[in-house]
RNA sequence: GCCCGAGUGGCGGAAUUGGUAGACGCGCAUGACUCAAAAUCAUGUAACCGUAAGGUUGUGAGAGUUCGAUUCUCUCCUUGGGCACCA
């Protein structure tokens, strides 16, 4: 007698579990006839707590994923790793002198173990260990491509630092200010780093975006990380100097409105003309201020704008030539665009913030025209509210309240404008609020300003000083009369005003016009910016992949920067050169160009230029890093060409060069053959980088408190810095800079494909056999961070030729978090954390993970509940009972047919993800075998496989009861007859005026007139008919009959 | 503030080319079995009125479109997540 209680507490899933594993029947195999599918979870930290309950969701959904698509045929890959550097194993050996590679090695088992007890079918021969040094050889070899691509760049810049975990952090893993990982507050610190040049894939990463099977929301927070937006740059003079600012602005319509600029503090622009700026040192004591500041103090002090007039000089409106005022504030970022803004304080809110603050002129240039008016609802009668509605009856006319009480919206079109002006006018105006005045507030959705028995237009800029004067004079109180207009930031709707060659035109059309004006008169261009900035790659941690670089001190020269050079030309050259390049930026060299070109130098750097055919070398050394005197001295009468943001691989033809290379420099290499004369520009420092053999292996260390001086703990350990260069065979300096925990996360679905391998990061062939990944499974926390940069990583090796396709995984879907039993986030501190030994122990794995997947949908946040648990315990039990209850022989149609529903039901739901209701359908079919009391051989041959993708352990035991040998999991899939799912009645509502009156069984394939007096005859429908007319029937076939009357 | 998503019984949740709201499970109630309890089985379970038949209301709020709205449109509220001076 079986009995589902005593199979568990006998260890009847352990027993099935190392059955599997002796079997070797999770597999994949490579190359296999079969068509693949490859289905991949996101593979975890393995954490010294071990498993919560939120690993499995995740884990039981691929699985049941899988195991289904191998009964339907399918050669499926579904493996599992660890991703193992990381911080806590390093916190841990601080605190307790425990090697972290040991920890590493005991937490994993502890995952290994747990994972193995829920009886997922991984197959375990693929595992990989991103800490293992035959794994991270290959992190390390892809940084070394990366590197060797010009991706990968030293740079001193300002960087996100965290003071609790002592290392820079990238900008992804600051939330809100903070460190993602601990807490502390991230400050800003200038220091060396490895960057990782990701903004080159900007734009292939947005638009790769398009052809994902992605959530729409990871979607959207990917885009909105890339932050593209689409504008102008514009050039203002500043009066009586030759120097002029460059701006970035996204609405160039609006700049007959610009009243003002505003400088970022760190703009080179006030070194420059310190001389001509009245009031230095106040504005240097700003800008000192605002250096020491960091980026959190910043925004927490964001909400008042602070900033100083730079007196004594004036910009220059290029449209206009109006001279306005030059501010700098913080409120604009160095990092972003140019540094430099126009300020539109009526059509942008920090800038009308700013404006209001310092009393700087507020010039409107849209006049909005949306057509929306507000009526004081109590002045309406009802015959006046039907007058109302029927005048406009195209329009929409709602109630709403807000603090002023309720009033009725009435939204026209451009065309009933006057309409409803002469309706206000003729009925309401004299009967508003408070029997005073009444106006509408915003100017971003109002037209005019209503009063009493005037309407002001708001497009006039004396607008609030008439409304102001009128009311005055009508003896209403002062405090009514406190209007103020918003700024309005609409680009849809609305036409220009104020704007010369631009007035009417909807803002949006504004835009191409006067874009394309500037750049007929050469005052600006059309520009792209992102908000995405380069990968903070290097960490001063102990617990990453080393980065396999050497500096050696023999070799004399280092580019820190492949992006940094730069050509001047002779202005004879130039002369020869410019009239055949249309993408080249020509001037020369200022500060403010300097300063955006070397950027990344740092002080004592020293800059050296190469004239391309004489071969003299002049070197520059850096004495501050704004400023660049003797640079721009030297090449004061030079041309200088745009810099190269991004390196490529020097053209092959001429129209490559015409048609993808917007920047000169990518083909300065050729035009030297002919003999032009150019001067190339590097930032060197003493240092050559060399690459090391790989794996470069992390060396054991005795402490592992990071340093905090910026360096990792490797620094200590003298005899692995000091090696000798692998370049020049001299005294050279290993990197002690680590990776940070997202390196081997970027690319690891490629290793389980050939784990083993020694020469490549996995065979060609296998990869083309394997890829792309089919289904991707894991938490949305990973939206930005690991999926950006495993995009960005396979994007790189899609380039070079290693991987197939750019995109690695086609279709992702994330499961939603589990929260704790009280609703809250699971957390040790709040106690309320479950930990999945014990549930198993206590109910079993199938029970589990039958649970975990009829909590609700599998990407909804969703309560943990342990009592609910018994739910899928008993469904189990109740299997378990009818199946000894089954006899031989005893066919019964109706069931029958619900099983032939119930596969179809099934397959589907797995399918697209929704186990919930699959479960759901198991039980109604479970249910219907008890009513039935008993089920036969041939019913629980296809009953049990339809069960054991959820409860595996369960359904293996019953099948091998039932007498066969080979694993459940060798069986296929059942088929369903459509036939016999078809149903021969249908149930057909009856409704009278839209509510429901009756209910009918009727053939299904009853014609319209039959079902029509079929409805009319019930009993229950023709009370509610008679002696009435009816006007109309509204037949559905297959569901409903409805009639009006 | 901006960008996503969600609001349905006591609880988890079903149902969307607009067509019988509340499938399935938990819980609860009553009954059977039992000396009793647990377990199990049976029945019931949105709210209100009614002994019942039946009726009315009902998917965050308000409006709109429709014969008919959980589903579509608009406004608002609440809530989860993300971004946060990105010009």
């Amino acid at each position: 007698m079986f009995n589902y209680r005593e199979f568990l507490s006998s260890g009847g899933e352990k027993k099935w579990q190392d059955e599997w594993e002796k079997s070797e029947i999770d597999r994949a195999e490579d190359f296999g006839a079969k068509p693949k599918k490859y289905v991949l979870d996101m593979f975890p930290y393995p954490s010294g707590a071990g498993l919560h309950v939120g690993h499995p969701e995740g884990y039981t959904a691929t699985d049941i994923y899988s195991r289904y698509f191998r009964l339907r045929g399918f050669n499926v890959l579904h493996p599992m790793g660890w991703d193992a550097f990381g911080l806590p194993a390093e916190n841990y050996a601080i605190k307790t002198g425990t090697q972290p590679s040991i920890t590493t090695t005991q937490n994993i088992a502890t995952f290994k173990r747990q994972i193995k007890s829920l009886g997922f079918s991984y197959d375990w021969s693929r595992e990989i260990n991103t800490t293992d040094p035959k794994y991270y050889k290959w992190t390390q070899w892809i940084f070394l491509q990366l590197f060797k691509k010009g991706l990968a760049y030293e740079a001193t810049v300002p960087i996100n630092w965290c003071p609790g975990c002592k290392t820079g952090l990238s900008n992804e893993e600051v939330k809100e200010g903070k460190c993602d990982r601990c807490g502390s507050k991230v400050e800003r610190r200038d220091m060396r780093q490895w960057m990782l040049k990701i903004t080159v894939y900007a734009d292939r990463l947005l638009s790769g975006i398009e052809s994902l099977d992605w959530p729409d929301s990871i979607k959207a927070l990917q885009r909105n990380w890339i932050g593209r937006s689409e504008g102008a740059e514009v050039k203002f003079k500043i009066a009586g100097q030759d120097r002029e600012i460059t701006v970035y602005t996204t609405r160039p319509d609006t700049l007959f409105g610009a009243t003002y600029m505003v400088l970022a503090p760190e703009h080179a622009l006030v070194t420059e003309l310190a001389d001509k700026i009245e009031n230095i040192s106040e504005v240097n004591g700003y800008i000192e201020k605002a250096k020491n500041k960091s980026d959190l103090e910043r925004t927490e002090l964001a909400k008042e704008k602070t900033g100083v007039e730079l007196k004594g000089i004036k910009a220059i409106n290029p449209v206009n030539n109006q001279e306005i005022p030059i501010w700098i504030s913080d409120y604009v970022l160095a990092s972003y665009g140019t540094g430099a803004i126009m300020a539109v304080p009526a059509h942008d809110e920090r800038d009308f913030e700013f404006a209001n603050k310092f009393g700087i002129e507020i010039k409107y240039v849209i006049k909005p025209s949306q057509g929306k008016y507000l009526i004081v609802q109590k002045s309406l009668s009802p015959e006046k509210y039907q007058e109302l509605k029927e005048k406009f009856s195209n329009n929409k006319i709602q109630k709403v309240s807000d603090s002023w009480g309720e009033f009725l919206e009435v939204f026209v079109d451009n065309s009933e404008e006057e309409k409803l002006l002469d309706f206000l006018s003729a009925n309401l105006l004299g009967l508003s609020k408070d029997g005073g005045s009444w106006y509408a507030d915003s100017m971003g959705t109002t037209n005019f300003i209503v009063m009493k028995d005037k309407i002001f237009d708001v497009s006039k800029s004396s607008v609030i000083e008439d409304f102001k004067n009128y009311g005055k004079e009508k003896g209403i109180p002062e405090e009514q009369l406190d209007v103020e207009l918003k700024c309005d930031i609409n680009v849809e709707i609305g036409g220009m005003i104020n704007s010369e060659f631009l007035n009417d035109l909807v803002p949006a059309e504004a835009i191409k016009k006067m874009t394309a004006w500037l750049e007929e008169k050469g005052l600006g261009k059309k520009a792209v910016n992102y908000k995405l900035r380069d990968w903070v790659f290097s960490r001063q941690r102990y617990w990453g992949e080393p980065i396999p670089l050497v500096h050696c001190d023999n070799c004399k020269e280092r580019i820190i920067n492949n992006s940094l050079t730069i050509n001047f030309y002779e202005q004879e050259t130039w002369n020869r050169l410019a009239s055949g390049m249309k993408t080249v930026e020509s001037r020369a060299l200022n500060p403010e160009d300097a300063e955006r070109y070397f950027g990344n130098v740092k002080s004592g750097d020293n800059l050296k230029a190469v004239n391309k055919i004489t071969k003299e070398e002049k070197y520059f050394e850096v004495k501050n890093v704004w400023q660049y005197k003797d640079l721009a001295e030297f090449f004061k009468d030079k041309e200088v060409l745009k810099k190269c943001y991004a390196p490529k691989p020097i053209p092959e033809t001429l129209e490559q060069i015409t048609t993808d290379y917007d920047y000169a420099s990518d083909y300065v290499e050729r035009i030297n053959k002919n003999g032009i004369v150019a001067w190339e520009v590097e930032a060197v420092i003493p240092g050559i980088v060399a690459w090391e053999n790989l794996p470069l292996t992390l060396p054991e260390v005795e402490k592992y408190e990071p340093t905090g001086t910026g360096e990792s703990p490797l620094v200590l350990i003298e005899d692995w810095v000091n090696t000798t260069c692998p370049n020049c065979g001299g005294k050279a300096k290993r990197e002690t800079n680590t990776m940070p925990q997202w390196a081997g996360s970027s690319w690891y679905w490629l290793r389980y494909l050939d784990p083993n391998n020694d020469s490549a990061i996995a065979d060609q062939e296998k990869m083309k056999y394997w890829l792309p990944v089919d289904l991707y499974l894991g938490g949305a926390e990973h939206a930005v961070l690991h999926l950006l940069y495993a995009r960005f990583w396979n994007m790189v090796l899609f380039d070079l030729g290693i991987v197939p396709q750019a995109e690695p995984f086609t279709k992702l879907v994330n499961q939603g978090l589990i929260l704790g039993e009280d609703g809250e986030k699971m957390s040790k501190s709040r106690g309320n954390v479950v930990n999945p030994d014990d549930i198993i122990k206590e109910w079993g794995a199938d029970a589990f993970r039958m649970y975990e997947m009829f909590m609700g949908p599998l990407e909804d946040v969703k309560p943990w509940s342990t009592k609910n648990i018994i739910g899928l315990s008993r469904l189990l039990e109740k299997i378990s009972n009818q199946f000894e209850n089954r006899k031989d022989g005893a066919k019964n149609e109706e069931l029958e047919t619900l099983l032939h529903k119930t596969i179809k039901k099934v397959g589907e739901d797995i399918e697209s993800l929704r186990f919930n209701t699959a479960i759901a359908a198991i039980m109604i079919l479970v249910n219907k075998i008890v009513e039935i009391k008993s089920a036969d051989n041939d019913f629980w041959q296809r009953f049990l496989v339809i069960l054991s993708p959820f409860a595996p352990h369960l359904s293996e035991e019953l099948w091998q009861q039932l007498g066969h040998k080979d694993s459940i999991f060798k069986s296929t899939w059942p088929t369903y007859n459509e036939e016999l799912i078809k149903e021969t009645t249908v149930d057909y509502a009856v409704q009278v005026n839209g509510k429901l009156r009756g209910k009918l069984s009727l053939a299904v394939d009853v014609g319209e007139d039959e079902a029509v007096a079929t409805a009319k005859a019930d009993v229950n429908v023709a009370k509610y008919l008679e002696g009435q007319e009816i006007k109309k029937v509204i037949f559905v076939k297959g569901k409903m009959i409805s009639f009006v009357i």
